[in-house]
DNA sequence: ACCATATAGTTCACAAGGACAACTAAATTG
DNA sequence: CAATTTAGTTGTCCTTGTGAACTATATGGT
């Protein structure tokens, strides 16, 4: 299947490589960016999903995953969730599972699985809660609580290398309209879901 | 396994909800966030995973690609990484399989595989390239050019709603940032690839 | 007290994403 | 022309993401 002889697939004359098939842009400076979306007197060439944030977004997100699991993976024996599951267990100290899933941006079922992974290497321990007999607490070990801080410690280092272009008012800036754009996002995001599933109320609260 | 009953896994007491299993920050204001990286003078409470840039890009990331699924899978039909390259491919116009690839920020056997799905449904067309026997030409059909407009019409429009606390002027600068941080991780990226596998030579280029 | 319903957590199943090695066929190099 | 690269395809394995079923414990209403 999709074994190209001569021609196209589906008619169209052999070609010459990059002839522009018609839609394309060649060396047009994109540092305009993000306009509000599109909006009225365009004299710029239509916008691509070089222009688009979410775009460079997954871009980002996906060299910052791989650069963590590059550093932490053979280093710790940590997956990137177990690691965050760690850190963020840190700082909540002791609490019940679903409450450590919405502060890592986890579905219950996933933080299960990792919880449960860590606690039988020792790194997360779990009781009984008092006051519900259907919920479980869970806080570091000692030994976890050693990790979860060495791990952090090197995530800031791999932090400062992703940043090392931008001054220090830059970087808070950057991280200020992050947290800016999670908060909008997240409404919008809940908003999505309960048209699209009336049902099912929110598993994920990202705060 | 990992039944709770009585105490904690591992020994100690049983334990009141959240009392603090001593390492946590209440009630702290987290505004300064990123410093440079755990330097000096410390009177801030020592930083944990919410100070982390990566830590806020993955939960945004993720809240992104959500989002994005919500819109695009139903009524389009597409995965993420499809409407990726058909959008890729939009601006680049007729280019060979690993160009696609790299400007996707996927390795070639992944885009391999989501091009033969999108040839199948005719949205790609392919052929032999003339210059290289070994190389394949990519480029939109009529009905993937229109379908990749549609969707990035869709995007653009989420990216509106994504965005919607920030001015225009902060826009730009998300963006901007973003980009100067991508260029610095993408090197940084890299040279721990070069150390940990002296061998294989990038296939991601990141551009 | 009793039933219906909601909630916490576990488990299962499956689709998608990512990484990597093996393989084919066509360049390229010496 | 043999040895080595390179483009693309495939197979495999592991991690993520998502939803749904299931158990056991609350909770609210009558």
């Amino acid at each position: 299947m999709n074994k190209p002889k001569q021609g196209w697939t589906r008619s169209s004359p052999a070609f010459e490589r990059d002839a522009s098939g018609g839609h394309e842009r060649p060396g047009v400076a994109r540092d305009h960016a993000l306009r509000g979306g599109r909006s009225g007197h365009d004299d710029w060439p239509a916008p691509d999903i070089r222009d688009l944030f979410s775009f460079e977004l997954q871009r980002l997100a996906g060299l910052s995953t791989r650069i963590a699991t590059l550093s932490i993976r053979p280093k710790y024996g940590l997956t990137a969730r177990e690691w965050r599951a760690l850190a963020v267990l840190k700082y909540l100290g002791t609490v019940p599972l679903q409450e450590l899933a919405k502060h890592s941006g986890l579905l219950k079922s996933q933080m299960s699985r990792t919880v449960s992974g860590l606690i039988d290497r020792g790194y997360i321990q779990k009781a009984a809660n008092p006051e519900d007999g259907r919920s479980i607490l869970l806080r570091l070990s000692p030994e976890g609580l050693d990790l979860s801080e060495q791990v952090l410690d090197d995530s800031f280092e791999r932090n400062e290398q992703m940043l090392a272009s931008l001054s220090n008012a830059e970087r808070q800036m950057l991280v200020e309209l992050m947290r800016r754009v999670i908060r909008t996002s997240s409404t919008y995001f809940h908003d999505l879901k309960q048209l699209a599933t009336p049902s099912e109320l929110d598993q994920l609260d990202e705060e």
